[in-house]
DNA sequence: AAGCGTGGTCAAGGAATGTTGACTTGCTGG
DNA sequence: CCAGCAAGTCAACATTCCTTGACCACGCTT
């Protein structure tokens, strides 16, 4: 499974409708049909084999999306937006701002015992995010993403 | 910029090694040609202006990757495999008992204060990861993934 | 001045893609 | 038994993709 071949399924419009159809429930050939609302059994049938590297049918026929599929569909929300990643980095820091402010008040003579470790795990969290995975603190360059899209995946 | 544009300018194997390259550091037309041993001219400039969505010239004329180019990138380490999502729950499980044993060692009479909301938090963080984001804890479904290939972007 | 490297553009042609619409097969209710 | 729906398959055709190879303009060097 190569990443082209992934890119491939997914680089077309009706193609990524289709991926974020399948990724919240297996459907049939008709109900996918109608789901889309599209007349053209053929059209269907093309991009369906054209996805065939990321979906698969379950026990009962259902196309359903496979592994590659779902980080497919994680990696169209990457590309739509890097937004869970700066939140994952936000939440981190909230974690590490109330722990110590509840330390500070609960048992303030061992503060520096927890200060000390969350601050090195901080450090190291900022720097893995902002350096090694570019993560942009303002958001500013997805201000032209792709809107109205809250998948469940993030 | 709709996510299919940006996976049709990386739905070719030599468009990826050119992501790949690119990510590097910015290169002129010559030195791309050189760096993936292509003598085609015209087949750089294809492949550069199907890239257009996530491909730029920087100030002194280079070729460099904009924002939806690094997104592109890390889009391509997602889909080979999902590691790093497994590494990061692994690496809080890990401070999670470092840190409760620390405490249990440093301070026990205070030891249940952290215990709770590291607790909590660690129960947050794994269902996210698992149930949220479909991590799966053993790898296994990585055991076809692409290899040899240990990009800094991730 | 002739040759070489850089940084491309462009046309041609075969291969692959995208779409339509006709056709098939199997099942089910009336 | 036959109409109608589900679940496709397939041929045909226009369009787009991919690759090759020829060509061009500019600057530098010998």
């Amino acid at each position: 499974m190569s990443s082209d071949e992934v890119f491939e399924a997914i680089s077309h419009p009706l193609r990524i409708d289709i991926l974020k159809t399948l990724s919240k429930k297996p459907l049939g050939f008709a109900d996918l049909k109608r789901e889309l609302r599209i007349t053209s059994s053929g059209l269907i049938d093309f991009h369906l084999k054209k996805m065939a590297p990321i979906v698969e049918r379950d026990s009962d026929g259902l196309y359903t999306l496979n592994q590659a599929g779902f980080a497919a569909l994680y990696a169209v929300n990457v590309v739509s937006r890097k937004g869970w990643q700066r939140r994952a980095l936000f939440s981190n820091i909230g974690v590490y701002v109330v722990m110590n402010v509840y330390m500070w008040f609960a048992i303030p003579e061992f503060f520096l015992l927890v200060l000390i470790p969350t601050t090195a795990w901080i450090l190291f969290y900022a720097y893995w995010s902002i350096v090694k995975r570019r993560v942009h603190l303002t958001g500013r360059e997805n201000k032209d993403a792709e809107t109205g899209d809250e998948s469940q995946n993030e």
